[in-house]
RNA sequence: GGCCCCGUAGCUCAGCUGGACAGAGCAGUAGCCUUCUAAGCUAUUGGUCGCAGGUUCGAGUCCUGCCGGGGUCGCCA
């Protein structure tokens, strides 16, 4: 049940049928908004809507909102009705439908907050796609874990969600890493080597050279490179993503699907596919490009290139399918990647990248502009870098791959949900400081610890609970008897009024793409929860567990567990685990 | 030089697709443990929302131009 939805549908209802008639007026109630107001004192729920009235109507807006609020009040459900300030219309809505949200919190449980705003639209979220070239570092992290959780987050709202991974194997830095193996296989063989400057030097290689004299014996020392290069790459990149997929286990991520570059390329393939298609719809041309202003290359060479007409679909400048030595440069291969994206059926797609390809955002919206027609549109989500502090001075770690902090050193040093909850507790294009010190501390200044502990005091109160009043029936079941209208007090209601913005929240979060404010919530609401928890010290009416008074008491655990039941369902979109006490 | 992101309290950051006097944590100050985990809470100090214009009934939020920080700029992926 969301409050919210439903008054915003009721305000629509009272909002056409009192301007019935009016000229555009379905437009201008779309845009009309119904939200908790920031101060207390304007009411439990806010709308807008004789301000986006006024002036297609040409009328005094408080006098709209007079009208409004009139009308409002005849509704059953409303408490009171009154127009403030420049024509907000404040409402109180009677106690029952407070409680009522909340008996229905208990009833959805692990559902409460899920909608059907995508309405099963399939939704391709793109993330990671790390280079197969080694383990993971630190520069992944952010991104792998927005990704996961805006996949959650979408998924949670009613989108078919598929997250995938695009595999870089088919570039040049494939061949260097397969001839790092190749080094490696002969080390194996018990030559002694030097990795070249150039290679990659990372210890990892090691068992993939160990693995390549299981398969192939010595059979390739002797063959010339370029056939040993091709026949060990499939062994080396499976290797890769499987050391890839270990490290985002640790961070409990698993993609749906891994699409590989490489089966984009060759003759007759999807990218020789997709410029036939480009060059029969006249979306790609051969002319000559400028130099970029200011800033001219060194080894520039004038020359005229396959360019695909990118300015045509919001691009800056038209951009080069083709390198001088004749293949395909990357963004030819994403053109065909996001066609096969359009030909799987997502209209919707979402790539979350590094702040380092910022500058490729509009070209690869043009791309899809054009592949799709129009039809689809990809939202580009750029996480930005992540300073790795400790004690707020910056921090290396130990390195067991070149200059690199690895993500499973990470993970291992301060655990899956610190790091998980840390890189969502932040805007995605901000940069982010995560300090080593503070993610590991039980202290409110850690937020993961901090929203947390919420959860582990909501069961301890259930655990005193069962404790003390022996004959409480803290089943679901039992819980569904309660009788809510025991809760009187501000307080529960300050409480009810946060937990009954869940569905409202995470669906706003998720039309925005910001699994972020999903943290930002669970952090409010585990403010508010620690906040009453300390008032029932000194007052002891205002405690959870009221011995001698079982009515009270179901009723108010019937409000912990509402409000544990909305950490969980958060946590569990931000892929952070709920525990029932900290150690 | 072109494009993108950021600039909100001493510090770190929110600000709900423009809304009512700009919020939180930390730091500072003053308090709260016989009582459900004080691993917490309460009160309080503190801001020309980088600057200047513009659109609007209404701008931290949108537009333009500057200033400052970061990223990026055919043949890397």
């Amino acid at each position: 049940m969301d409050i919210f939805a439903e008054f915003s549908a009721r305000i629509a209802a009272a909002v056409a049928a009192l301007f019935d008639g009016a000229e555009g007026l379905d437009a201008l109630i779309d845009r009309i908004v119904v939200e908790p107001p920031r101060d207390a004192g304007h009411g439990e729920l806010s709308t807008n809507a004789a301000m986006i009235l006024a002036k297609p109507l040409g009328r005094n807006p408080r006098q709209i909102a007079a009208e409004i609020a009139e009308r409002l009040l005849a509704d059953p459900d409303v408490a009171e009705a009154e127009v403030a300030g420049p024509g907000f219309v404040n409402l109180r809505l009677v106690p029952e439908l407070w409680l009522a949200a909340l008996r229905a919190v208990g009833t959805e449980g692990a559902d409460y907050g899920r909608s059907d705003l995508g309405a099963g639209q399939k939704v391709n979220v793109e993330f990671v796609s790390a280079n197969p070239t080694g383990p993971m570092h630190v520069g992944h992290t952010r991104g792998a874990v927005f990704g996961d959780a805006l996949a959650a987050l979408m998924a949670f709202c009613g989108y078919d969600v598929t997250r995938e991974y695009y595999i870089n194997d088919a570039g040049g830095q494939i061949d260097v890493l397969a001839r790092s193996a190749l080094m490696r296989y002969r080390e194996a063989l018990g030559e002694t080597v030097e990795i070249p400057k150039g290679l990659y030097p990372g210890d990892y290689l090691v068992p993939v050279g160990a693995h390549l004299r299981q398969v192939f014996g010595d059979t390739l020392a002797t063959e010339n490179e370029s056939d040993a290069l091709e026949r060990v790459k499939p062994l080396i990149l499976d290797a890769m993503m499987d050391l890839i997929r270990k490290d985002l286990g640790k961070l409990n991520i698993h993609h749906d699907v891994f699409f590989s570059e490489r089966t984009l390329h060759g003759q007759g393939g999807e990218i020789d596919l997709t410029l036939a298609w480009l060059r029969q719809n006249d979306m790609v041309y051969e002319g000559r490009l400028d130099p970029p202003k200011g800033k001219t290359p060194e080894d520039w060479e004038d020359r005229e290139q396959t360019l695909f007409r990118a300015t045509d679909y919001g691009d800056d400048t038209d951009r080069p399918l083709v390198k001088s030595d004749g293949s395909y440069t990357y963004f030819a291969a994403d053109i065909a990647y996001h066609r096969n994206k359009v030909l799987r059926g997502f209209t919707h797609m979402i790539d979350v990248l590094g702040a380092d390809h910022s500058g490729y955002i509009k070209r690869i919206q043009a791309a899809t502009r054009a592949v799709s027609e129009g039809t689809a549109e990809v939202d580009v989500r750029i996480c930005q870098l992540v300073r790795l502090l400790k004690n707020g001075e910056p921090f290396k770690m130990s390195k067991r791959s070149g200059d690199l902090v690895l993500l499973s050193d990470v993970v291992d040093e301060v655990g899956t949900d610190a790091t998980r909850f840390m890189m969502l507790f932040r805007r995605n294009d901000a940069s982010l400081d995560f300090d080593f010190a503070v993610v590991k501390e039980q202290t409110r200044d850690n937020p993961v610890f901090y929203v947390q502990y919420a959860h582990a005091r909501s069961c301890s109160v259930f655990r005193t609970a069962a404790r003390e009043m022996a004959g409480l029936d803290l089943t679901p079941a039992g819980l569904a008897t309660a009788e809510l209208a025991a809760l009187t007090t501000e307080a529960d209601y300050e409480l009810i009024r946060v937990v009954a913005q869940w569905p409202r929240l995470v669906a706003t979060a998720a039309r925005a793409h910001e699994p972020h404010r999903v943290a930002f919530y669970l952090y409010d609401l585990a403010s508010a929860f620690h906040a009453y928890w300390t008032r029932g010290r000194e007052e002891s009416d205002l405690r959870f567990v009221v011995p001698g008074d079982e009515r009270l008491t179901l009723a108010r655990l019937c409000l912990v567990d509402a409000l544990r039941q909305v950490l969980r369902n958060g946590l569990a979109i931000l892929g952070v685990s709920a525990p029932e006490e900290l150690s």
